[in-house]
DNA sequence: TAATAACCGACTAAATTAGTCGTATATAAA
DNA sequence: TTTATATACGACTAATTTAGTCGGTTATTA
């Protein structure tokens, strides 16, 4: 409960590591270094790259390299552009939940869930690197 | 990710309704209400007996009722002692981590659980009666 | 043209979470 | 004293989510 997924693990593994490199950093080698699965490191970069937070170069000699600031970047935003938006429960209000509206907790888990979402959006990336 | 799990969550919507009742309350007249499996409500009741917060009262007409008072519980205690220990990843530092000693995030990472921990022991669990 | 790396989608495997079932024990009421 | 109903508890299955694999394509360098 309260985890976060292998992804974003090797997500914040693989932007520690480039960060700390200026040259061009293939997925093989963070994933040679930190032992992580090779193709899903490459996934991993290539979802990174897609949000913009990657320049990717194809080719023989290619690899990745870091394209923002760390510290322009909350670690709310990071996570949501891998994992898709966060919620601690996933309450389908009016439709599809089971409670129909009897649910007495659906006000506080809001109310609760927002102070956490608040809570990673006021941690900058750069205190992975720390 | 970052999800609570369902048990928590009845446990939470259980917790609430007994404690808006002075009556005793039987996980059967829970499940009913908010359309939860009666065997997994009927299991959380016992969880949470078991850990001190209710009281239980076996035989017909029996049920549970508040043992607490939700002003002394966190969010982070109720939670631990239904799911055991909150940690945003299982990191075994030292054996078997399958990084060994290469990890470069497990400092921060560190810090931010502890932070997110401290965060939830600061949340009493009157909030979800709010 | 050979080697290497990003790109991408479909797939399988593993792990976690959710829910079920059977059976024992306690208690109130008929 | 029997019936109904409730908690207690462990073993089990089902469903869902997460983790990881595979096959094939495109781009670039040497």
């Amino acid at each position: 409960m309260l985890k976060i997924t292998k992804k974003t693990e090797y997500a914040l593994i693989a932007i520690r590591h480039i960060e700390e490199n200026n040259e061009l950093v293939s997925s093989k080698e963070i994933a040679n270094k930190y032992r992580i699965p090779r193709e899903l490191m490459a996934k991993t970069l290539q979802l990174m790259a897609k949000a913009g937070y990657l320049k990717a170069v194809k080719g023989s000699k290619g690899g990745y390299k870091s394209q923002i600031s760390l510290d322009k970047i909350s670690l709310k935003e990071f996570m949501e552009s891998i994992e898709g938006p966060l919620a601690l429960i996933d309450c389908h209000i009016n439709d599809d939940c089971s409670q129909f509206n009897e649910c007495n907790i659906k006000n506080p888990i809001k109310r609760i869930n927002n102070n956490l979402i608040n809570f990673l959006d006021n941690i900058s990336l750069v205190e992975i690197t720390k």
